[in-house]
DNA sequence: TCATATATGTCGCAC
DNA sequence: GTGCGACGTATATGA
């Protein structure tokens, strides 16, 4: 073996014998993220199944118990566990066996590793800060400050994310003639679920009064158009640079008060 | 620095400068799977943006391109790319800087790490075979192979994912009172969106005939239930052990024949 | 805890 | 290539 362990915070042993790889791991696992490559199988059993042969694999497990198996290829992990709630390791002839178990749902993840060739960790990682900007959220506050500039009119919003019976409705409003106006918001193209799901909100309501629905989207499939066409209700395209701007210039605060925070 | 390199199909270096961390990817990048952990700030920019500031951060490189950034939590990666087209590696005031180019979308991610932990690699990595079993579409083979084991009824099925207007449902069949019966598969538990879809493909149909709407799935929502009750859709609960048997003893051969071409 | 809706979703498949 | 639905989807948020 030809290993290095320092005071640092962190490490790496390469080419460990299989009882110093699954020291190494019991030693680090829990507080810091772990890196284990080596040839490794895989199987998985729990809401699918799934098995791998040997083959190199790379193993990552944080400290928060979230646990992925990359392969050679792709950027998907082959397996996962998003939190794991009983670790084993263990040896059997010569091989390490690597044992996640997740409860709720029950899932267990069991690498058989023949060769190891590095573990590495990092001890006690910190988190950034991190952020993403131009939500739906963000887009729904920019539909409901400026609705003459993105949808060409003016509505007058008095709730946002109004729930009925049939679900939950991003925004309403009041149109210049007075009528409720209901309006999902999809920060994506729109597809026939988002007409589905604006019809349906307006069913709820139509019952009592004239009620339009219009779809709020940056684009609309055109299986989802003819839907929309076909039940009488409305599209409006949104510029999402526009909106990105006007959210900017509206409350740039909240940027700011996320890196004051940090 | 303290260092480790070898003739090995695998190496680490620990603790490098930023100039040898530099080197060493320079020299692996593309032959073999790169990991880099280091303290970093990364930003995204291309379909959505997003940004971290300094902080922990795993690296991955695979040589088909993949790139991901894993942060100490969490198994789902900070940042990722699919395939990178364009690769750059540079060294500022002190910082690493490595740029990710994707061309269609065009995206790029940028890491600028002050620290570099370690660089380690595996080269020419070799793939194991890969199966799931129990997807879906086994779901969809065992309920149109088996309807009286998994719906309790016998149930004629002529067709599989027709395309209507409305979109495309599951399996459509004839019962025992010849009556048309739009089955919608869900392998898990039921929302009311599966609802909403099947509701739409009933209704497609049910212009000229009367037709059945049944929706097979392990669980059902409560919201959901209410929901297809009130559109006088039926569900049918399916056991999806007893489903798996079928399909494990009806063509087993499937996972043998796959095994048998790698 | 359950239910709902989003995602740089990704993936696979039909057109 | 686009369009569309499934996913071991995961994840955040509200009831």
């Amino acid at each position: 073996m030809d290993g290095v362990d320092t005071d640092w915070r962190s490490g790496a042993i390469v080419n460990p014998s299989i009882a110093e790889a699954e020291s190494a791991i019991k030693r680090k696992i829990g507080s810091s993220i772990v890196v284990v490559a080596g040839s490794c199988s895989a199987e998985y059993e729990g809401r699918g199944s799934s098995s791998s042969t040997e083959g190199d694999k790379l193993l990552i497990v944080k400290p928060d118990g979230a646990v992925i198996v990359h392969g050679p290829k792709g950027f998907r992990p082959l397996n996962w566990q998003p939190s794991t709630s009983h670790i084993e390791i263990s040896e059997t002839g010569g091989e390490m066996l690597l044992k996640f178990v997740r409860r709720k749902p029950r899932e267990t993840l069991l690498l058989r590793c023949r060769d190891v060739w590095f573990v590495a960790w990092i001890d006690s990682p910190e988190e950034g800060a991190y952020w993403m900007y131009l939500s739906e959220e963000d887009l729904r506050e920019a539909i409901v400050r400026h609705p003459e500039e993105l949808l060409g009119e003016k509505i007058r919003f008095y709730v946002k994310e109004k729930r009925t019976p049939a679900g939950r409705a991003d925004i309403y409003g009041v149109d210049g003639q007075g009528r409720l106006a209901i309006v999902e918001v999809k920060r994506i193209r729109a597809d026939e679920r988002a007409v589905r799901q604006l019809e349906g909100y307006v069913r709820e309501y139509s019952k009592n009064a004239a009620v339009r629905g219009i779809l709020a989207a940056p684009d609309i499939s055109e299986k989802a158009r003819i839907l929309l066409e076909s039940l009488g209700l409305e599209f409006r395209r949104i510029d999402l640079k526009k909106a990105y701007k006007l959210v900017k210039r509206s409350k740039p605060k909240s940027v700011l008060d996320y890196l004051d925070s940090t």
